[in-house]
RNA sequence: GUGUCCGUAGCUCAGUUGGAUAGAGCAGCCGCCUUCUAAGCGGCUGGUCGUGGGUUCGAAUCCCGCCGGACACGCCA
């Protein structure tokens, strides 16, 4: 917490809320409060109030039956001289502790984290995750379907989270756990062979032209045909059991769904900024079940329950055997299949063994809590049977993605919108508004515009709101670019690039910063107090694992921006005024871009 | 039946390990471009925080009841 970086001498923090929780601790220590009753609260403050507020002598008075102010007082009055020069303390109503960062401690800050690997390495340094190695398992799709925007927000917050986690110092892992493996594939390969009876020449142009389209279509096929006609049902059957036992031409053909599936999967990917690790899909765990059943039998967790393989977990009400509507965790189906519990069960296993990971994400529609529950129970009480330290596993749930109707999202036919579609829409109407805005840039750089904010607007859209509840999707609110949207930031980006170019001058050059005057106007000290927030916003990211707060912050902070842009001109002919606003320019440069690129976003330099 | 989540301004949402006068955006109204991108900025209007109790210095936040809504619950993932 707080490491301090020497600059000129003074010791500059990354994190002001962290070193006013350090002194307030140290304070608290001489004054002879106890350590066990006292916790300083510090959280960022509403503005009329400072910049952080502490709340925690209230807490404190109210144990120790003391006068809250007497106590706040005595707080104060013990506090390190070192803070004094970072803040301004005063105490308020019942006993609040604000504290005013002072113009010298906000324009240290900007000097001394100028560059990204400033920001990343200041961040890691005082996160508590730093160093640790963390599973982010999102996406997920099935394979021979394509994407539809019910597949948006696993991949959109996952990757986010996956960011926010490695700028926190974690060692990331992004792991796609496809589903790969499943009785589908004895439809697929039934109505594969099929079509290749009937017309071998037009299915192989099919699926030169639209791969997975057209394993999709035989898919669809096959389940009709299987729904239909038990003889078809029972010869699906059989491709599937061949498949199992390692038939070469089905395992050829499964294995060509799974090259075209992820092939298609990655130009989505390409488009949202997404690159995974590893792509271990539920055949990858295949043959790694059976231990599974061998360990959890051996160690009593599992037990047999109507022909299958079930564990209950008897001290949660829900999940006991005594419940009125049962509802174990059947990790092998009654005819010896393994099911999702149970590849999961081998994932974890993997995950601890093979990747050592700290930590398993999960970033799944939070309708499977249930399941992970289970899961996570399951889990707990058999790696602390067979004596392994349990990782930290954590179900990231989020909510559905809801048409204006309420109803979770469809196209007018009824069908799901393929991902594809939504996010080429977006593109398209993103191109209309920037022919419209910006009709004197150059084709393709207007069609490279267009492309940043359509699907970062698709993105931003989804990350911006709390990624637990459910969402309400509108091409209005989110192609309109005003008020928090992907557009007001990249605007933001794309005024600050602009003065840079009008100036001659890079970004983040010592140079262009020498000789700055004091912080003087008030948009400009509003711009300064929100930069160095991004501490704050960066590690209640980490924290909490919702991307949500850092969007709020990225929109606050370009709001500054702006006002400050209306307010108070760059291009001065006072150097020194213009040095200090050169610099403002530069960190919120910085910060938002930084900021963007934890989200998964693209920015531009003009548009 | 059991359980999870939700109900905040006309609309979409922040804010919930109890803190100060509940915040944004959109919509509506009024202003601001001969000056670094107006996809911008400033201002106004708008809320019994579903409802009734309780806990306490203090409740949108915690507890209980009720109303309304979403979702999940033996061999799908």
């Amino acid at each position: 917490m707080g490491r301090a970086r020497l600059i000129g001498g003074m010791s500059v923090r990354f994190h002001f809320a962290a070193a006013i929780d350090t002194a307030l601790r140290q304070a608290a220590a001489s004054a002879g409060f106890e350590a066990a009753l006292f916790a300083p609260d510090v959280r960022v403050a509403a503005a009329q109030h400072g910049d952080y507020q502490a709340n925690g002598v209230l807490a404190f008075a109210k144990q120790t039956k003391q006068n809250p102010r007497a106590a706040a007082q005595a707080l104060v009055a013990a506090l390190p001289v070192e803070l004094a020069a970072l803040a301004e303390v005063a105490i308020a109503g019942p006993g609040f502790l604000n504290f005013t960062l002072r113009p010298a401690a906000l324009e240290a800050w900007l000097a001394a984290h100028a560059s990204s690997a400033s920001l990343a390495a200041a961040a890691a340094a005082g996160s508590p995750i730093s160093g640790q190695t963390w599973v982010v398992d999102y996406s997920s799709p099935n394979t021979a379907k394509q994407m539809h925007v019910g597949h948006l927000r696993s991949a959109v917050i996952g990757e986010a989270v996956a960011r926010i986690a490695a700028f926190g110092g974690a060692r990331v892992i992004r792991d796609n756990h496809i589903g790969d493996w499943g009785t589908s594939f004895g439809k697929i390969i039934w109505a594969y062979k099929q079509a290749l009876a009937t017309d071998r020449a037009a299915l192989e142009a099919a699926l030169a032209a639209t791969p997975l389209e057209e394993f999709e279509r035989l898919y669809k096929v096959g389940n009709t045909a299987a729904d239909a006609d038990p003889a078809v049902l029972e010869a699906s059957r059989a491709e599937l059991v061949k498949l199992q036992s390692g038939d070469p031409e089905n395992t050829a053909i499964w294995r060509r769904i799974g090259e075209v599936s992820v092939a298609a999967f990655q130009k989505i990917y390409d488009l949202l900024g997404i690159r995974f690790d590893h792509t271990l899909g539920e055949s990858f765990y295949n043959d790694k079940v059976a231990r599974v059943y061998e360990e959890l039998l051996g160690c009593g967790v599992a037990e047999e329950s109507q022909g299958a393989l079930v564990v209950f977990h008897d001290e949660n009400p829900r999940y006991s055997r005594h419940a009125e509507r049962p509802n174990p965790f059947i990790i092998r189906k009654a005819d010896g299949a393994a099911n999702y519990a149970s590849t999961d069960l081998a994932t974890i296993l993997y995950r601890a063994e093979h990747f050592k990971a700290d930590a398993s994400l999960y970033v799944v529609d939070k309708r499977q809590g249930d399941h992970f529950e289970q899961l996570f129970l399951t889990a707990q009480k058999w790696f602390e049977k067979s004596g392994r330290p349990l990782m930290r596993l954590e179900h990231l749930g989020f909510g559905t993605v809801l048409g204006e109707d309420g109803r979770p999202l469809k196209t007018r036919s009824g069908e799901n919108i393929k991902l594809k579609d939504l996010l080429q829409e977006a593109v398209e109407r993103a191109r209309r508004l920037v022919d419209e805005k910006s009709g004197e840039l150059p084709e393709a750089e207007r069609a490279a515009i267009a492309e940043v904010v359509g699907v970062g607007s698709v993105q931003y859209a989804d990350l911006s709101q709390n990624r637990s509840s459910d969402y309400t999707f509108s091409w209005d609110k989110m192609i309109s670019l005003e008020g928090n949207t992907a557009a007001y930031l990249l605007y933001a980006v794309a005024r600050v690039r602009s003065i840079f170019r009008k100036l001659g001058l890079q970004p983040g050059d010592a140079a262009s910063e020498a000789g700055a005057s004091p912080l003087e106007t008030g948009p400009e000290l509003a711009l300064a107090r929100k930069l160095v927030q991004f501490a704050d916003a960066q590690s209640a990211a980490v924290a909490t694992l919702r991307p949500h707060v850092l969007c709020l912050y990225l929109y606050e902070l370009a709001g500054a921006f702006s006002a400050f842009y209306t307010a108070d001109k760059v291009a001065v002919e006072n150097p020194a005024v213009r040095a200090r606003r050169v610099r403002l320019c530069a960190r919120t440069l910085l910060v938002l871009e930084t900021g963007l690129q934890l989200l998964g976003l693209r920015t531009l330099d003009r548009m």
